[in-house]
DNA sequence: AAAGTACACAACCGCCAGGTG
DNA sequence: ACACCTGGCGGTTGTGTACTT
């Protein structure tokens, strides 16, 4: 049997709960005079009734003098983003790097925005990767038609970070159909059985047939070889709340910026000597698109998927507007 | 104006590692 | 080797506030 943790070992009336101002000066009184000692004596010496590692945390979160309070700058920001990418949730070792700042506050800043913001553009806050999931479908039909790919390859749309990460998703999945034989699995995600199954509708993405050869000539030009290819932290680490602030106000052809190849993905975050190595890049895809037998694994996965999914409803809500089964026609008609 | 909901953040909980007797 | 203490960490919960219906 372990030992109960401290605080709830001897419940004789120990407070619990915000601190009060009488409080919070007591222990700010005590600590400047005498430090802090031993935190579990702290209490006692001071005259608290609260357990000496409420002490301790409401000290080292609020208020120990060299705290930094307000709002994060974007340079925070950004500094927490590339840490989080290569340590993960170690929030003390974040913390250290920016000073003023606690691991909690910087933990709770993470989980109530940045996370929220990454997965927003279609990355994927664990992993710092552009989302291949399915969650980014719900949006493709509007985001197709928004940026309408004939447009957006003959025209200068001012497109912010956002909707380059989601058109980003949207090639990878595209090069997943396309680098592998690809009528199997259009096949079965057009067809009447994967539609019954999951009660799509049909839904127009209002492509005339005229628009679809644009597309698929300018599908191929992206899949042509770049003369830049920029790390995607080139686009991640620009400002990205203002969606005023487009990062790429001329998009003509020559200044797109690429979309990367599956296997051309680089890490979200550059490389510095303390990061996670290159060779995590094979859990990029988590399909194996090199191996073309996987194909139909792949998209009868999808179908399993979705009806293993603990909640049932989270899938319908993704796939209700049929966006699978569309696209899939849509990519047919380009490919065929 | 009241009720309901979403959000932000402070505080707590449980676990762990290192130190000590 | 063992039990216990202490401080630290990350995950989770609780509470106050702002916003919406």
């Amino acid at each position: 049997m372990g030992r109960p943790p401290p605080c709830s070992r001897d419940e004789n009336g120990l407070k619990k709960g915000p601190w009060t101002p009488e409080e919070d000066r007591i222990l700010v009184d005590y600590i400047q005079r005498h430090g802090h000692g031993s935190w579990r004596a702290l209490p006692k010496l001071a005259g608290l009734n609260r357990c000496g590692k409420s002490c301790r945390l409401r000290w080292t979160n609020y208020l120990r003098p060299d705290i930094k309070r307000g709002r994060f700058s974007e340079e925070e920001e950004h500094t927490i983003i590339n840490l989080h990418a290569s340590l993960g949730n170690k929030w003390s070792a974040i913390a250290t790097h920016l000073p003023g700042r606690t691991d909690n506050e910087i933990k709770n800043f993470w989980n109530t925005h940045l996370r929220k913001k990454l997965f927003q553009m279609g990355i994927d806050p664990v992993t710092h990767r552009p989302r291949t999931d399915l969650n980014i479908l719900p949006n493709l039909p509007q985001l197709l038609a928004a940026a309408n790919f004939t447009n957006l390859m003959m025209t200068n749309i001012p497109l912010d970070a956002a909707h380059l990460a989601k058109l980003q998703s949207l090639h990878n999945i595209i090069q997943v159909l396309g680098t592998t034989p690809t009528m199997e699995a259009l096949n079965f995600l057009a067809g009447p059985t994967f539609r019954e199954n999951h009660q799509f509708s049909n839904l127009s993405l209002g492509f005339a047939p005229q628009e679809l050869t644009q597309l698929q000539s300018n599908l191929l030009n992206l899949e042509a070889p770049q003369q830049h290819q920029p790390e995607v932290t080139e686009y991640h680490n620009q400002p990205m709340e203002d969606s005023n602030n487009h990062q790429f106000s001329s998009l003509s052809p020559a200044n797109i910026p690429p979309l990367l190849t599956q296997s051309q993905l680089p890490a979200l975050v550059p490389a510095s000597p303390e990061r996670r190595p290159q060779t995590e890049n094979k859990n990029i895809n988590p399909i194996n698109i090199s191996n073309p037998s996987s194909t139909s694994t792949t998209f009868e996965g999808w179908g399993d998927l979705m009806d293993d999914e603990e909640s049932d409803s989270y899938w319908r809500d993704i796939i209700r507007p049929g966006i699978i089964s569309d696209m899939a026609l849509l990519l047919k008609e380009l490919w065929d």
